[in-house]
DNA sequence: GTCTATAGTGCGATAGAC
DNA sequence: GTCTATCGCACTATAGAC
């Protein structure tokens, strides 16, 4: 065995987790993070561009399937069928991924503090630009794209968020349906 | 006349943005931007909480006439109604109070670096957010009142980029509406 | 208005895998 | 030898405490 142990990675997001449940995000120190990690401050830093960003790795895995779905659908497919075949695909992938439990112990820390809140935003800005670019490629103008784009992110933090709450039992899938067409309703007009 | 000069509000937000825009936002330190106001470092921080905040003040003012054409709406119009009344008023009290090179040069900044477009995210997610609460107000039930207020942002944040493309000649109310018929367009499924 | 903790950076040294 | 992960130290600037 080396002069490390592997995966400080993960035992930097779990300590992290860990610690800023139990104090809070301000109270949290890097220092005590690395610590509990087993690793130095500047391990941290090697990782993470800031501290933040070490509840936020894992953006490609994450945003991988609803890129493949759209690029994967058949010819002649309307921007909202492309849109729609991503979420129903990235949902089942990330269920398999996260429990619910970990999904809402995650969530409960980032709601509880505005400086994590900002950098879920730009992820969920990300995952934006990326589908508008994939729908792009699929022959999508500008404009459209953009706006499918983020109706499907729209859509799945209204799911996901539903999804969290307590006592709620039904699974992503059927909630974003749910959201989905509430939202073609809200377009349509209805009241 | 007092012992400082009045309007130091107005002269860090003028200051921050030279300087943002001549060295970069990393390279522009609080020091400096309180040095060509004319104040300490200290009364910076005594009017925004972080250095990103000096570019977004007045926020409350940017969400007001949203939140009063909903709640100023006629009895039983529908999400859809409520929020395109906000995007109107809104839009046009905005093209009162800033020109359009005020707008593109602060846009420039904030599209430079990461952290401001952070900030600029979670303000619009905080409009999002208030307008669904006014919503809320007028009996529209959480889940669409939330939908209809994202795809107002979304509205107006894509009009708001199109208005501020180089050689664009129409204005904020114009681009509005055609942004919000793409909008349509796509939920109903059209190609 | 001053003092201080800590986030975050730059650079060089070191330990191991290959 | 190269390549990558880690450490250690010095340093600045932000932001908050007193």
């Amino acid at each position: 065995m080396g002069r490390w142990q592997p995966g400080a990675q993960e035992r930097l997001q779990q300590a992290a987790l860990e610690l800023f449940a139990e104090q809070g995000f301000e109270q949290t120190s890097v220092a005590g993070i690395a610590e509990r990690a087993g690793v130095t401050e500047r391990t941290f830093f090697r990782h993470y561009a800031d501290k933040r960003e070490v509840l936020f790795a894992g953006q490609a895995e994450f945003q991988q399937p609803f890129l493949d779905a759209i690029v994967a659908a058949p010819a002649s497919t309307s921007p909202l069928d492309l849109v729609t075949a991503a979420l129903e695909a990235a949902c089942t992938a990330f269920e398999q991924r996260r429990t619910r439990e970990q999904a809402r112990a995650r969530q409960v820390v980032i709601d509880a503090h505005p400086g994590l809140r900002e950098r879920e935003l730009l992820k969920l800005a990300a995952l934006s630009d990326a589908m508008a670019g994939a729908l792009n490629g699929r022959g999508v103008a500008p404009l459209p794209a953009r706006l499918a784009a983020e109706l499907a992110v729209n859509v799945f933090v209204a799911a996901f968020g539903l999804w969290l709450g307590a006592g709620e039992h039904r699974d992503l899938v059927a909630l974003q349906r749910l959201a989905l067409e509430q939202l073609r309703a809200v377009a349509q007009g209805s009241h």
